[in-house]
DNA sequence: TTATGGTTCAAGGACACCGG
DNA sequence: GCCGGTGTCCTTGAACCATA
């Protein structure tokens, strides 16, 4: 993966051997009032573009993100505390103690009460003074409990099931869509033939595992939904 | 195309440390 | 000294990727 930063708002990402069968283009246009972007893949089976629409402010947030990644590689922090972070945990980027800290909360169910007005300030030398405010930011910064597992379970007993919304490396995902229909696209892993007027625009795994670097899995996840195909 | 091995990431668990 | 919470370190499992 080779991420650069050409002009503003403007991202070409290739694969490391440059091909351009892997190129993906990311652009944000300068239309007046509209914040998109367009999703354009040169060798797509047909013509045409995907749009990713958001609003705004999110908009700005990927943005923003996008434009770190043509810098060296940043030191990430903990979006709770602001500790040095070690990786992503439960869905946001924290450091060992929120991480530990969350995972226990979940585990044992546990409430908290705010000796203050619920707006404690939570940093790395505060952190453990309310946590009320503590398990409340890191929910507010994206922490799922869905993620806190109970228990390790022997893989034996575990049957292989994948995610609804996964897709193997080797299968193609295609977003459908009627093009007389104004509802938004959805993303799909079944590669069915088309029927009663639908389309569908193959988005090979590389391009997504290009946009997931940009935008972080999760975000690319609460993207796909809304994706819509521009004709 | 498939199998295999290495790498990475994000889970979990163990345990020392610390404060009440 | 005891106990519960905290934070660090290590292990584990799954996914991904390169290669034969
Ligand atoms: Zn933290
Ligand atoms: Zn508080």
């Amino acid at each position: 993966m080779n991420p650069s930063s050409a002009p503003k708002q403007q991202f070409i990402l290739t694969t490391a051997d440059s091909s351009g069968a892997s190129k993906v283009i990311l652009a944000s246009p300068e239309t007046h009032n509209t914040k998109q972007v367009i999703f354009t893949a040169a060798d797509t089976i047909m013509p045409g573009r995907i749009q990713i629409v958001t609003d705004p402010a999110s908009m700005e947030r990927l943005l923003g993100q996008s434009g770190d990644l043509s810098r060296s590689q940043p030191v990430e922090y903990c979006v709770v505390c602001g500790d040095k972070a070690s990786g992503r945990h439960y869905g946001a980027v924290s450091c060992e103690g929120c991480k530990g800290f969350f995972k226990r909360s979940v585990r044992k169910n546990l409430t908290y009460s705010c000796r203050s007005k619920q707006d404690c300030v939570i940093n790395k030398h505060h952190r453990n003074r309310c946590q009320f405010c503590r398990l409340r930011k890191c929910l507010k910064m994206g922490m799922k409990t869905d993620s806190v597992q109970s228990e390790r379970k022997p893989i034996d007993l575990v049957p292989r099931e994948r995610q609804a919304n996964c897709a193997a490396s080797t299968q193609k995902i295609y977003i459908r869509k009627d093009l007389n229909s104004p509802l938004i696209a959805t993303p799909t892993f079944i590669s069915d033939t088309d029927t009663d007027g639908s389309r569908s625009v193959e988005i090979r795994p590389v391009y997504v595992q290009c946009l997931a670097k940009v935008f972080g899995p999760l975000e690319l996840v609460n993207l796909l939904p809304h994706f819509r195909l521009q004709t």
